[in-house]
DNA sequence: AGCAATTATATTGTGCGCAATTCAATTTGT
DNA sequence: ACAAATTGAATTGCGCACAATATAATTGCT
């Protein structure tokens, strides 16, 4: 097999580990989110809403790298499952700031145990942890820097 | 903030991770498959089978981690688009077995660039590249022990 | 042989992701 | 002031993922 042949190799491929393992970790927190009615791209705008309460579509779809292609949709699906608010804002009618309800905050005490129930399927030591997170980081930045949004 | 909420954004910080660079590779194949008319999991297919050119849905949902529901429906646009054939097999007919086209093995050409261009954008070192190999192996097989297929 | 499991694939329904487009509100340039 | 450009969100369309279900073929049991 020659050199061009190689690199077709899935075996070979880092790029399948890494859609695998989402894919993966993403099958570990459906049956934990599932108790709460959440998916995990719901859980992650739940996240980002219990550390900071009142955002927009915009600043909710920076932290997350999701366009409001993804989030419209995704977050009328939290507002009719009745965990947040969505309403024009006053000051600048084009943005669209997203409020915690009640039960929205509520939520966060029932997902408090998730975390370490995640992190503890994953398996790894305090410095494989780290280090994963490193050369994943490493690999969006020199990614997106080749590929720009 | 209390520990719970700590923990919480360890673990919520490299699983999203995880989630966010398999986006944002997906993200750097795209250009170049499009110009060869796939996309990445109909691209990761096409790999499978240029390694091995008859496969059953079976075999290549192993190999690939994917159930029929995926693959059936993904194998029908490759067949349209005129890169594969499927054929019930005479001595099982449940099986289904998936045969390359001329245009499906000379694709493989067109291809053989993609590999070397990735990794380029991956902008890892050679044993960055294993050592995050390594890694995701590692959660996958943690994740799957505690939550098997 | 005959009926009950099991197996392989397909289908249905839901929820992302994302490109492309649309629309209204705001900002910019002159 | 006002037309042009920009911005923020929503919508449309397509292709995954995946759970649940359906269907048909094969295998196992007795």
């Amino acid at each position: 097999m020659n050199l061009a042949d190689q690199g077709l190799l899935l075996e070979l491929q880092l790029c399948f580990d890494v859609y695998a393992a989402s894919r993966a970790i993403n099958k570990a927190y459906r049956p934990l989110l599932e108790a709460l009615g959440l998916t995990y791209p719901q859980y992650l705008v739940m996240l980002v809403l219990w550390q900071h309460e009142a955002q927009t579509v915009k600043q909710l779809g920076e932290q997350l790298q999701l366009d409001s292609g993804t989030l419209s949709p995704l977050l009328k699906r939290l507002e009719s499952a009745g965990f947040l608010q969505r309403q024009r804002r006053a000051s600048d009618e084009r943005e669209v700031e997203i409020q915690l309800t009640d039960a929205g905050r509520a939520l966060r005490q029932q997902a408090s145990n998730v975390p370490a129930s995640i992190f503890k399927a994953l398996g790894l030591t305090a410095s494989d942890y780290f280090e994963l997170k490193r050369l994943l980081h490493q690999v969006m930045a020199s990614v997106e820097a080749n590929n720009p949004d």
